[in-house]
DNA sequence: TAAATTTTTGACCAAATGGACAATTTTTCT
DNA sequence: AGAAAAATTGTCCATTTGGTCAAAAATTTA
């Protein structure tokens, strides 16, 4: 496979590739594969259209090789999650590295939520293999706490659901959440994690563990 | 405005109005705006494209439609929340509907998860007038049940937004979650909706009031 | 520096697609 | 039934757009 082998090029290629790869995801994150042009693409990297396809076979190509450039980096905080670790910190930790990246890196994450919302056409196979082991795996961990003590009941599965669900609302749905809250990004993303914290903690501790319920002020 | 003028149509009218937006839905759902083609709308519901330009002035024309008319049914379970209810009733309550209609209009819950995602352009307003009034106005409703003691304390806007993030997950990343999880439709809401029970009374209860959490197995 | 190689571009093409429109068919009304 | 109105369709058009290609420009190599 070439696609990943950024051996035997030019400076002159990476440093093409990669501005045409930054400009495609911009352009891609905001209109989706169909209603991005590569004239759209072209303005955005500056350059011409015919020498984007110099570089690249197709438009199809484009959207792949940025996709597939970026599902390591995406998953990456899963596997930070280490079964040696304190459970409750682990997944807190998780929570916020996946909150983060919704901060950081809105445009990747609704890349990926496109790609899903219309049936994940280039993902479908990672999803189901790749993706589908790491989770297990580390929903095996989450059972093994679970059987230790060191967590509350809960289903691994739908617990990674919901952190995927509730971090990355924050950079998928955006424009809603900032049409019903004014704060800026970074009082909005705080006031978030400080809710994530409390939902994580108490869906993962047991009861008696949990400091006092905060009274209303 | 004419727009919501069904008195005056005429019997074929209303017929082949509601055919071209139920076909408009299931295109439009699949592939967002852009990517649908009036010929595929035309072939989803058995007429000629000319034909579906005389009911509709235009694609956009019936993507407007279609938007709108899901409109109130989407926000429908909002207002159902009853400021005179068990706080934990109304809101357990809340989510079930929101997860009802993500297993019972998977194609809605897409159309609006994509309008939102590429920025809500005929949205926008009215999700920062209308849905944000209500919201608000839910919210109050919340921060005064915190305030009586009736409910631990917690942050009504992001509450929402993590109910509609967890609710919405099942039907806008279906792909992703059948790729990880073999169960079938029946089973997978019925553990969805279990953990996220689960998952709100913990977020709203006083921990003394919890039921003492499930030992694993 | 001259040849060879790589990069860039202007011009062009074919397919897809939203939409117009006049003619035809069907339905409704008198 | 016959006229009027409504509905339907075949044909056509203009624009958009992904992609081609040969020629030109720039860069590298010998």
């Amino acid at each position: 496979m070439s696609l990943v082998a950024d051996k035997n090029l030019s400076r002159i290629q990476r440093e093409k590739r990669s501005k045409i790869q930054k400009a495609a995801l911009e352009v891609f994150s905001e209109y989706g594969l169909r209603s991005a042009t590569l004239d759209k693409i072209a303005i955005a990297c500056g350059l011409t259209k015919p020498n984007i396809l110099y570089y690249y076979s197709s438009k199809d190509q484009i959207y792949f090789e940025v996709l597939n450039g970026l599902l390591d980096e995406w998953v990456a905080p899963l596997h930070e999650i280490s079964k040696e670790g304190e459970p409750i910190d682990e997944l807190l930790g998780y929570m916020k590295a996946k909150l983060e990246m919704s901060k950081q890196k809105p445009k990747e994450s609704k890349l990926f939520a496109n790609e899903i919302l219309h049936g994940a056409p280039l993902m479908q196979n990672i999803l189901a293999t790749s993706l589908r082991q790491t989770l297990d795996e580390k929903v095996a961990v989450i059972d093994h706490w679970v059987r230790e003590g060191k967590l509350a009941n809960v289903n691994g599965h739908h617990l990674f659901f919901s952190i995927w669900a509730m971090t990355q609302h924050y950079a998928d749905f955006d424009v809603q959440v900032k049409a019903i809250l004014d704060k800026n990004e970074d009082e909005l993303f705080q006031e978030a994690e400080e809710y994530l914290t409390n939902l994580l903690l108490r869906m993962l501790s047991f009861p008696t563990e949990l400091p006092v319920s905060t009274k209303s002020s």
